[in-house]
DNA sequence: GCACGTATTTGACGTAGATCAAGCAAGAAT
DNA sequence: ATTCTTGCTTGATCTACGTCAAATACGTGC
């Protein structure tokens, strides 16, 4: 996951990434130059809480580098994650005036913001980024679906075959990786960032990554670098009925 | 829940109960007009599918009258919910040609549908239309992310409470009921239903409304008949850090 | 090199909820 | 009336995963 400072995450991008990444790939030069005149950007550091839930929300936006979560938190604690943001994904809810949850950044995040009262006027205007927008929510909810699949009727180690999966094939199109052969990635988060998001906990998650390693599911170069031989054995693993279009 | 063949889910509706519940509060006389055009009614019975996971789905609509669920299956039968239709509830993915999930009909159900190419004509022509899909969409991810936080972290006994504190609100909000004294509602699914529902077997959640009966949290006439004494008291059951805004 | 903090692994043990297996209740069919 | 069916309850076990605890690995600064 080594995008740093990553100027460009698909061949025909300008400056900014999220341009038609996440909000507009069919926007007509003066809707982009408005664009250009409400965005800014932001820097966070690995730790540090973008947003905590309930507060106010001025801005929506995408990551350029870095990842982020999003969370929410039981009063004694317990904490399940709800969404993983990585390069390229968008964070905000035009139209609600707080946040939902609490986003944080795992590592140093750049953002890449929209003052929200302009955005959601332009949004009036452009049914270009009107109709991105439900695009993309509807995608969040595809994907938060799938995730309530895998929290409540997945084992353990269906759980961690389903993220490294998930991870894997996110890599792949984000880099554009020859497609043939093992795959290779980094696992974005900490052993206990994956028991969030798994509903698990950090034990468990170890476990059964060493499971999957003495099995041959998986390799490990170190605690985060992850080698897929044969990623079709991983989809078995994972409980996946099909092998989620990796190509299309 | 028998609202049978309730013609009007609000005080202010005309004869389809939807124009302003799930698709446009907000519409103009002749946007109406348009939407009566490419409207039909449906109706289907307990138990049937109403749309099998990738299916090509030609329509939207929204519950009339019933009860319908969202469920995903995997090849050995475990199944979960990811979604609970109640009248008045939005179904269909514009933008979108296929089904992701089963959709099926536990209860006798009658659906308003809009054929879906003309709708989403009608959709680029009226920002209203497409900003209250949005509006929905962002309330369903809502929803499911307060559902994966039920899946991934709670207990046997948060889970059934928090699902009984959900239909309850639900219930409220449908029949305008008085607010104050005793909540009372029927349960819209078997044991079996709730228990994909809330990742759980039937007998885990037969045990724990018996808990709860026992506990007296709840009371039970007959099987599917419940009466909350006390909703607060339900509310602490189940894990929840805010009233939820139940008369909001 | 050495101390210190954080991430991870591994082990021993406990428990919430699953599984397997009887019964029971109430409506529908004969 | 009596058998069936379907939904529900309850009991007796079993087990996957959580909990508690200790050891190991990997920096990072001194």
């Amino acid at each position: 996951m080594n995008q740093s400072s990553a100027p460009c995450l698909t061949q025909e991008c300008g400056d900014c990434p999220i341009r038609h990444r996440a909000v507009c790939a069919r926007c007509e030069p003066d809707e982009l130059q408005l664009l250009d005149e409400i965005k800014y950007y932001r820097t966070y550091e690995a730790g540090s809480h973008i947003i905590w839930a309930g507060d106010r929300m001025d801005f929506v936006g995408s990551v350029v580098s870095g990842i982020a979560t999003l969370t929410q938190t039981m009063e004694d604690g317990r904490t399940q994650m709800v969404g993983l943001l990585l390069p390229s994904d968008f964070v905000g809810r035009p139209g609600r005036d707080g946040a939902a949850y609490d986003v944080t950044a795992t590592t140093d995040v750049v953002m890449c913001c929209f003052r929200k009262k302009p955005f959601e006027q332009l949004m009036v205007r452009t049914p270009h980024v009107a109709h991105r927008l439900l695009e993309m929510t509807l995608d969040e909810l595809d994907a938060a679906r799938e995730w309530m699949l895998l929290l409540g009727r997945k084992t353990a180690r269906e759980k961690i075959a389903s993220f490294l999966s998930i991870i894997a094939r996110r890599d792949a199109s984000l880099n554009l990786r020859a497609a043939k052969g093992a795959l290779v990635f980094d696992l974005p988060l900490t052993r206990e960032a994956m028991a969030d998001y798994l509903g698990l906990t950090l034990e468990t998650v170890s476990r059964q990554i060493s499971a999957l390693r003495k099995d041959g599911v998986i390799e490990l170069e170190g605690k985060r670098h992850v080698i897929v031989p044969d990623f079709d054995r991983l989809l078995e693993e994972a409980g996946d009925d099909s092998d989620g279009g990796m190509l299309a």
